[in-house]
DNA sequence: AACTATTCCAACCGCAACAAA
DNA sequence: ATTTGTTGCGGTTGGAATAGT
């Protein structure tokens, strides 16, 4: 699948990676750590660039990528995450463990796109179709899960949005209403920030990397304290796994991945199964909410205590426990690699790698953290 | 069975941001 | 202050897989 001509002049292998190579590359990874991508071809024996290895990785070899069908759930988040963030990928992707963001990304153009345009909501402003389109493009749709504009807005559980959980904010509504709210609103407040580009831009703060932190308080920055969910679209991810956010996000952090730590009980890896993971997880927890992330909100607010990051954060723990993330982890030859899940690591990027590294020097690889240029 | 059209998704590209020299 | 190298992001492309004829 050569996509274009080379032009450099050691001719740089493209398309898809072969078995071959992507043994190689993972080798290599698990002995040097992840990072430092311009050196790795040339180390791992890869006729890649550097560029392409560390899409790879992160697209594709992880081994906590979560694999197969996004559940409903998810589809629910991307949906209304879109509506107030646009096409910020990344910052999509870091509220979906497990997922990319060239996955989101797909998913949307390939799926949701065509799915709300048949139930007559142009994908792109997340508002009603001109009538008439909107007739043209009407079609029965296999589930009632495509929201028009008000069900985008309330996706979260009845009883749990009125009482504990402000209704969550298409990007319209919320540009126009963010004048009118205080602390008080809570959620709304803290939306309150968003950018011109739509990104939201001066939320909770918590985390040392905002484009993670942000949508943790638009959820409820006072309730989850920073506690972001991690992705796996990029190192700002692992920084967030591996609790760099000061104060109780810490604390957060700390009991989320301590739970991961242990939850080593995976019983579904095959990706073919969709309700591996994360469906089944918050089937599991779907009792009471909708959303495990949005429930953490809810769960947290409740408590209205100023010291409510430790309560916060043990329900954070709790219901990352339920996630079960040893269930991202696909099968084939490279889950060996992750049956230990991740680790707590203090610094950002350091942190990231050295969990990374830590992941693999669990099962007798050399785990040396990389980039000593 | 053969061909064509469509869909899906992995990978590439260009750009921007950031850090180090 | 400037240059260089690296990383991350979003848009786009093209091939494989699938559906339709």
């Amino acid at each position: 699948m050569s996509k274009r001509p080379g032009g450099t002049k050691k001719r740089l292998k493209r398309g898809l990676w072969s078995p071959e190579e992507d043994e190689k590359l993972m080798n290599h990874i698990a002995k040097y750590g992840n990072g430092c991508w311009s050196s790795v071809p040339k180390i791992a024996g890869l006729e890649r660039c550097g560029k392409s290895c560390r899409l790879r990785w992160i697209n594709y070899l992880r081994p906590d990528l979560k694999r197969g069908a996004f559940s409903q759930e998810e589809e629910d988040l991307i949906i209304h995450l879109h509506s107030i963030l646009g096409n910020k990928w990344s910052q999509i992707a870091a509220q979906l463990p497990g997922r990319t963001d060239n996955e989101v990304k797909n998913f949307w153009n390939s799926f949701i796109k065509k799915k709300l345009r048949q139930r007559g909501i142009d994908p792109a402003t997340h508002k009603p179709l001109a009538p008439a389109a909107a007739a043209a493009a009407a079609a029965p749709v296999s589930r009632s899960a495509v929201f028009s504009e008000a069900e985008l807005i309330l996706s979260s559980p009845v009883g749990e949005v009125g009482q504990h959980m402000p209704p969550l904010v298409s990007a319209e509504s919320y540009v126009y209403s963010r004048g009118s709210m205080d602390g008080a609103a809570g959620v709304h407040a803290a939306v309150g920030g968003c950018s011109d580009d739509g990104s939201l831009s001066s939320l909770s703060g918590y985390n040392n990397n905002n484009q993670t932190a942000d949508f943790a308080g638009y959820l409820d920055a006072d309730a989850l304290h920073g506690a972001v969910i991690p992705s796996v679209s990029s190192s700002s991810t692992l920084n967030s796994m591996a609790g760099v956010s000061p104060g109780g996000a810490a604390n957060a952090n700390a009991n989320a991945t301590d739970e991961l730590c242990c939850n080593n009980n995976s019983n579904n890896h095959h990706p073919s199964n969709s309700g591996s993971g994360f469906e089944s997880s918050t089937t599991q927890s779907t009792s009471n909410h909708h959303l495990p992330w949005l429930e953490l909100g809810s769960i947290s607010s409740c408590t209205e205590d100023a010291s409510g990051a430790g309560a916060g954060a043990d329900h954070y723990g709790a219901a990352l426990d339920e996630l079960k993330w040893s269930d991202y982890v696909f099968d084939g030859g490279y889950q060996q690699y992750h049956q230990q899940a991740q680790c707590i690591y203090g610094d950002s990027k350091a942190a990231a790698d050295a969990a990374a590294a830590a992941q693999f020097d669990a099962h007798g690889l050399v785990g040396i953290n990389w980039c000593l240029n």
